[in-house]
DNA sequence: AACCATTCCTACCAAACAAGTAGGATATTA
DNA sequence: TAATATCCTACTTGTTTGGTAGGAATGGTT
């Protein structure tokens, strides 16, 4: 499961990209209009700044802009950021590897294979960047 | 991610199908050749069982069963027993739907859209049979 | 009958995680 | 200086995860 985290991440991104323009976008906009709790998404925009998705300007009229171009920004780097592996299993993610401490024979295990399908079968979608969400 | 419930559900379920024959195979047997931890073993297996997956004989020289054949056993099915729904988040869940509180638009969501799409590529990985897998 | 290996069941537990909330410090503009 | 922002740390509350404990019931073996 997604976390509500990673899914706020996600809509701020898609608002910020869909509402780009001369000034900076504030956190308390984005709560409004997304339903998202303020001091919640505060935490998650700090996030994605921290991980120069985003950039800030504070003060009066601050607020946030988009760091990267739409069209870099995947779905899977956010996802990443906030709730980590998109593996079901660790054994078979490629940026947050662990071996499983039961597993006999990582090249032959079954489980493993399947759970690889899988995820190579998520990650084409979810490489999609949040411009070409439609 | 996948619990590590489910991971040993389907395990545990492997092992059963490859070790079918006269006799039924023991939780004890299981857990030791899995390196599953024995109780926790036990309760996944009462939760096939409830769930007709496998049956059970009871007493000494008792143990384990498939109840239904392996071909016809689905990992999607073991994983929605164990961990609940397939899809990262319940509005595109076909079995374990809800609707998000924040939502204005379920028609329009991108959000949902995309998840959707990853249900999608999803599904046929996971539909395989636990016969299938190798 | 006694023993033993097994399933069955309920309950408990500790640690981690999820989803926020609180309170204030700091910066910028008007 | 007032208002509006971001920034940051810490706290809270409930749920989930990954087990463990203890024993009752069952059935085969001797």
């Amino acid at each position: 499961m997604l976390s509500k985290r990673a899914k706020y991440a996600i809509k701020a991104l898609l608002y910020l990209h869909q509402n780009e323009g001369a000034a900076p976008v504030s956190a308390k906009a984005i709560a409004d209009r997304e339903k998202i709790p303020y001091k919640f998404l505060e935490n998650i925009l700090r996030e994605l700044r921290q991980h120069r998705i985003l950039k800030s300007e504070r003060g009066a009229e601050g607020g946030y802009r988009l760091l990267k171009s739409p069209e870099s920004i995947k779905v899977s780097d956010i996802i990443r950021i906030v709730d980590g592996p998109i593996a079901l299993i660790p054994c078979v993610s490629e940026n947050f590897y662990e071996k499983c401490v039961e597993c006999l024979d990582e090249k032959t295990c079954r489980i493993r294979r399947l759970f690889g399908e899988v995820r190579q079968a998520m990650l084409p979608v979810l490489d999609k960047s949040i411009a070409e969400l439609r």
